[in-house]
Formats: C-alpha cells, sequence, structure tokens
DNA sequence: GACTGGCACTTGACCGGTGAGAGTGCCAAA
DNA sequence: TTTGGCACTCTCACCGGTCAAGTGCCAGTC
C-alpha cells in the first residue's frame, strides 16, 4: 500500500473541508481530485487513515472530516507555502507606511490582518522590557512637579508626571538628567532599571530622597506590566466563519479575546519563526475548534512581541501563514524604519 | 376607558418581554401583574395600543411585543428611575480609583459598564479638542531633534519628535517655550492654534522657518483627528444576548463596533444628559432591533467626551440607564481630580 | 359605557413516521 | 493491491396530526 497516496487523501480531505465546511465523502473527493484510484481504494485509505486518527466521522455513514491530529499532519509536511499575491504584498504596504507612530502602526497591521486572513487578528504592542532605552527626558514643571519621558527603541513614548515632596533646584535637575542618561541609554530597560538603582548610592544623602523618588517611577515604568501586555484585537466580525453556534463556537472565543492574560498566553511565547497550535494544542478549553496561528515580530534579531489570527481549526493553513509571516516582517521592518 | 390602565398594560408587556424575552399573552400577563381587569380587557387595552402602533404580533396568534414606538413610550414616560445598589455603587468606585492614567480610566470605564449593563460598552476617549492646554514642555535632544510634549486638562499627555532642519540654540528653545506657554496656557485646543499662529509674526525672520515647523507640528497635534476619535469597546460576549441568529442579529453589531465612524455617530454629540436611541433611531441599518444609551461625560461644565452602552432593544431601560448615567459621573470625578 | 365570560378560530411548536440520499464496510474477483 | 458491487446505516427533509397559547368577537352583566 503506497503511504504517498494515502498522504494525497489526507491533503485532498483537508482541503475540501476547508473550502466546503463539509464532511467529504470518497465519491466527492474523487470529483475534486484526480487521484488515479476508484472511489473504493480511497475508501481503503480512509478506513486507514481513521484508524490512526487522522480523521474521523461525525456519524457512521457521512463523509471524514480531518481531526486535530489530521490537521497537524496537514500543517506539518503536506501544505505548500502558498505565496501572497502581489496585490496582497502591496496592501500590506501601503496600510503600514501611512503609520504615524508606534499606537498606529499596531492598529494598521490588526486591520490588514484581520482583512487578508478573514478571521479575528491579535497584536502584542512591541515589548517595553525587550526595548532598550533611546532617551530620557526629565523635566520640571509648576511647583513641585516633574515630567518623566522615555523613549525606547521601538519608538514608544511613555511619560509619568510626579509630585515631589520638595521643589527641586534646576542644577540637580540637571545634574540627574545627566547622570540617568549615562546610566540607561542603549540599555535593555530591565538593566537600566539594575543601574538606576545602584546610581542612588552615588547622590548625597541630601537628595536621595528626592532621587529615590523619581528613580521608583522611572523603575516603574521601565517594568511596567500593563503597557507590556497591551493588545490589540480585530476582524471580530470574522466570527461569522467560526460556525452558527454562538455559544459553543463563537462566545468561548469572545469571552478569550475579552481577557488579555488569556490572549498573551494564546499568542504565547515570541520566539522567531511562526507558530501554528491546532485545538486543544491552544491548551484553553473553548477553543477546542479553534486554531491559533502567530509569529513573533521585532527588529533584525530582537523579537519585539508576537501578532497572530484566531480562528476554526478548519481554516486556510497555507494562506493564514503566508498572511501572519507577511505582516510580521513588514511590521517589524516598519518599526525598525522610524 | 381607562387611558391609564392602558399605559399600565404597555408597561407591563415591556417589562414582562424584556424579563421573558417571550411575546406576551394576556393570560400569562395577568399571572405577572395584578391589574385586577380580566384576561378579555387586556385584549381590548392590547388591541386598541396595536391600533396605536406600540406593540405588535409576531403572527396573528401569538402575544404581543412592544415596538419601536412602545419603547420610546416606555422610556419616556413609563419607566421608573431604578437607582443603583450601593454594592454597584461601590463596584464602580473601586473599579475607577485605582486606574493610574486617563488610558487605564477609560479601559477600566469599559469594563465596569459592560460588567453592569450586560451588554456592549463604548468609552470615547476625552476630546482633546475640548480640553485646554495645561502645560507644555519643548526639549532639544540629541542632534536636531525636539521632543515636544502637551499635557491637556483632562490629563492626557500628547507628545511628538520632530527634526529639525538645523539644530536649535539653548536660548532659543528656552525663548520658544515661554512664549508658547504664555500663549497656549489655559487655552482650549483650537483657540491655542490660532494663538500660536499668531505668534510666529514675532520671531525675526531668521528663526521662522524653524518656529513654524515647531508650530505645525503642535497644531497638528492639537487637532489630531485620530486620537480625538479614539474609543474603547468592550464586553462584546455579551452580544449572546443579541440574539441567536449570527448574521442579521451579532454580525451588524461586530461590524459596527469595528468601525470607529460608526461608532461616534451611534454615540452621538456629547449633549449633556442621557440619550437613547432606540432601532431605527440609531440611523444605521443593521442595529434596527438595536439600542444605543449613551451619556457625556466631564469636568464640571465641560463636555468632555461621550460613553454609553449598546443593546438589544428589549434591554432593561432603567437599568440601563441608571449604570450609564452613574459611570458617566464617576468617570468626570474621576478625571477631575488627577 | 365599560367590563366580563365564553367560544370559535388561527398558528407555530412538537412529534413520530417515512423516503431519499449519501456514504460506508466488506467481499469476491481481477 | 485495486476494483466493482451490494447490503447496510444514518441523517435530513418532509408530512400530517395534535396541542397549547393566544386572539377577536359577541352577547350578557354591572
Amino acid at each position: 500500500m503506497s503511504d504517498d497516496r494515502r498522504l494525497d487523501v489526507l491533503r485532498a480531505i483537508v482541503e475540501d473541508y476547508v473550502a466546503t465546511q463539509e464532511p467529504v465523502g470518497s465519491k466527492s473527493l474523487l470529483d475534486r481530485h484526480q487521484l488515479g484510484v476508484s472511489p473504493a481504494t480511497v475508501r481503503n485509505d480512509m478506513a486507514v487513515l481513521e484508524d490512526e486518527g487522522y480523521i474521523t466521522q461525525p456519524h457512521t455513514s457521512a463523509g471524514r472530516i480531518p481531526t486535530d491530529k489530521g490537521y497537524r499532519l496537514f500543517v506539518d509536511r503536506l501544505s505548500t507555502v502558498k505565496a501572497l499575491s502581489p496585490a496582497e504584498r502591496r496592501a500590506i504596504e501601503t496600510f503600514l507606511t501611512g503609520a504615524v507612530d508606534v499606537d498606529d502602526v499596531v492598529q494598521r497591521s490588526v486591520k490588514v490582518l484581520a482583512q487578508l486572513t478573514n478571521q479575528v487578528a491579535i497584536v502584542q504592542y512591541p515589548s517595553l522590557t525587550r526595548s532598550t532605552v533611546r532617551h530620557i527626558e526629565l523635566v520640571a514643571l509648576e511647583g513641585s512637579r516633574v515630567l518623566l519621558v522615555v523613549i525606547t527603541s521601538s519608538g514608544r513614548v511613555e511619560q509619568r508626571i510626579i509630585e515631589l515632596v520638595e521643589t527641586l533646584g534646576d542644577d540637580l535637575v540637571a545634574d540627574l538628567r545627566t547622570r540617568i542618561t549615562r546610566a540607561t541609554v542603549g540599555e535593555r530597560l530591565p538593566e537600566a532599571s539594575l543601574r538606576l538603582a545602584e546610581m542612588i548610592e552615588t547622590f548625597s544623602a541630601n537628595d536621595r530622597p528626592v532621587v529615590t523618588s523619581i528613580v521608583t517611577t522611572l523603575t516603574q515604568t521601565f517594568t511596567n506590566e500593563r503597557s507590556d501586555e497591551r493588545i490589540a484585537v480585530g476582524g471580530t466580525a470574522n466570527l461569522a466563519r467560526f460556525g452558527s453556534d454562538f455559544d459553543t463556537a463563537i462566545k468561548p472565543v469572545l469571552e478569550a479575546m475579552e481577557e488579555q492574560v488569556v490572549l498573551l498566553r494564546l499568542l504565547g511565547e515570541a520566539t522567531s519563526g511562526l507558530s501554528v497550535r491546532i485545538g486543544t494544542e491552544t491548551g484553553h478549553e473553548g477553543l477546542s475548534s479553534t486554531a491559533i496561528v502567530s509569529s513573533a515580530y521585532g527588529t533584525d534579531d530582537l523579537a519585539l512581541a508576537t501578532l497572530g489570527t484566531v480562528g476554526p481549526t478548519r481554516m486556510d493553513y497555507p494562506g493564514t501563514m503566508a498572511a501572519v509571516g507577511a505582516v510580521a516582517r513588514y511590521v517589524g521592518r516598519t518599526l525598525a524604519d522610524n
């Protein structure tokens, strides 16, 4: 028995099922694919594939549909990489080049990704903790207030206003500014926090309370979990493709989309390269008929964050993977450019 | 014939229909409300109400359901204001007081509003154009770059980095800072733009190109439509309540939620006080079985922006209106405090 | 004049039976 | 190893009957 043909059958089943959303039988499969064998042969192959757990039948006498394991094999070995059309590439490019700041880049990415894939798109904002400090500014405002501004390598700007117990002298502000700049610029944010902590020692006991409170605020900003976990979601109208039963198919996904913590776990670690998680592989019950295609994006060799799509397991994997990969590349490039 | 009783019947129909989601007949209505009359009398009243267009029947022999006109009358004249429970008040308060900045306030408001109403919540970010300038900072960065920071009365901080053609002298930066501050602080953003334009004339022809490019960027920031139109949406999982038919009931709403322009129109003008738009009153086809409860929020007598909820026309109007109003008040207060 | 009880009528929901269609598994033959 | 044939299974759409809910109308009562 030819192993190759059986894999061809599995590929045909996945493709047909994705296209038609209906269980595919031996005969209708041959209508769409020339395998050069008879329906009976295909049936035998199907029986084997079912034994091995790649496909299953909803009820005794219906066609077959792929299992998670079947999709997994398809993604790993059977799908051919689908190149994006020039029109799609151009769409991504024109969409992203108009962006004015990081927020805008993220929001436009979500939109273009949702449109390209017809799925729900998720884009994580560039991680703060993975960025380096590009510039730090320290400005005395009216009274005893001080404005702190941090600009990171990914172009993100964070600012805080703090109220000090006493008014700062101009010379101390200038001194602080240069010392803080020297200690932090070019460092990753977590390291910058350490440098700052060390720096406190170098000030006179007199100034130390004020310096400490400024440093504390900066450190908070550097390790700000809240903004490190920001996420944009788009294309929720595409949830229609998940199925018709709201409670079992759509609601769990909507609920997951509302929980940042869950979303972050779903996007997964920002490893380089494309990641596909199918059904139970998502590790989230309620998303058992859902697949997630995600990819890290970043500048050069530094992964800044992750983006991806959430769709039904019966999705066009090659197309989705191509789109996610392409958008990730373009976003990384756009952020590096600014 | 007593007009009062007929209104009582309408109120009972609305309340029952909202509670049960099922057409209400004369008998089952009397099971839940003591009107002191017989079913036949109620039937007569119902016939009149139907003639007048306040209720309708899905098919010849089913109970009645309110029409948009019926809900409108209910909202205008029949509903009694429902006070929030102390627990609900406390929930709002504790939720909002933890907020660290404007972004956080908005995001927490969306969440609490969605939870209180079990509907989709929308919160518009405080409008830039309605705020006044609280502080402007101008900082020379490395090379010929300049950082502009604007802090508005609503606590929002906007920043821009611009690349000038030539490096600025320290004295010019200081001069610019004081003059810009004098011209703009305390002004509404649109007026501040005008003051800035006038100010350009007062500089020497030599400095004018640099000043112009800085002023241009500031003006752009002041009248930044993109950030003036920012909106946060939450509680989409509550779409379950809209009905079971995805394509007609849920998809149009999801699509509207994705289009900021549509959302802004739906929230409506930030007039003070509560606004309720029912069915076709939303002016958006696809939302014909949807009602929007919105309210402006702001500091003192200045409306900053709008927030509200989107839900099915068969919603608990008194409860929703109470929640929207309360959240709007708390958000306004929170923003004023910071 | 307003309200009530009774009655005939309408209609969608529910239920069980039936037939068509699609698909399968298995077997004997090529 | 592949193929054609055949019996079998299961779902789904359809149909008719029954049921419950609700209505409109009418004659009678307070």
